[in-house]
DNA sequence: GCCAACGTTGGC
DNA sequence: GCCAACGTTGGC
């Protein structure tokens, strides 16, 4: 079982809007990444776990967990020409993309924030992927320990 | 809105 | 296969 961290601009879609539609699977589509696509295909599993992560807005932070809800399995938007995603070089034969599905499992008390992150030198020390210069990457690993870390700070009272 | 740090595209 | 031009991401 791996975690993982997740970015969703919260404009689009954001933590609440998962929260409201609780209990229901929700598409993690439209990646066009490959790096992220491998992830999706290769990696990520059923059962793992992801920081839903704000990205691109006032205050970027870890927001809250959502629970993997299926391995990966052929982006459908691809091959839609009607969709925004659409890709016309992608084929029901040899799908180019690739999806998973996520359903909401909490919202933290207190959101992590990417500042209250770089202050904290087990992250900052420890090839956190968010925390690399010029990570662009919509999805990207996260260790046990950087989980168990982002986590307790999720929990801990605000100073 | 700016801009650094990428990834992608396409001519050669 | 190189690389310049262009587009995108995302923090600030």
């Amino acid at each position: 079982m791996n975690y993982w961290l997740m970015k969703s601009e919260p404009d689009a879609f954001s933590i609440d809007d998962l929260k409201q539609r609780k209990h229901q699977t929700e598409h993690w589509d439209g990646v066009r990444n490959y790096q992220v696509r491998n992830l999706l295909r290769d990696q990520i599993k059923k059962g793992d776990l992801a920081l839903f992560y704000h990205s691109s807005c006032k205050v970027p932070a870890a927001v809250g967990i959502v629970t993997i809800s299926s391995d990966g399995y052929p982006d459908h938007t691809a091959l839609d020409p009607e969709s925004k995603y659409f890709d016309p070089k992608s084929t029901p034969e040899q799908p180019r993309w690739y999806m998973v599905d996520v359903t909401y499992l909490e919202s933290f008390a207190n959101p992590v924030t990417l500042q209250a992150m770089k202050q904290r030198p087990e992250l900052l020390n420890s090839d956190f992927a968010l925390l690399k210069r010029g990570s662009r990457l919509s999805i990207m690993p996260v260790s046990k320990h950087q989980w168990d870390t982002i986590l307790s700070m999720a929990t801990a009272k605000q100073v």
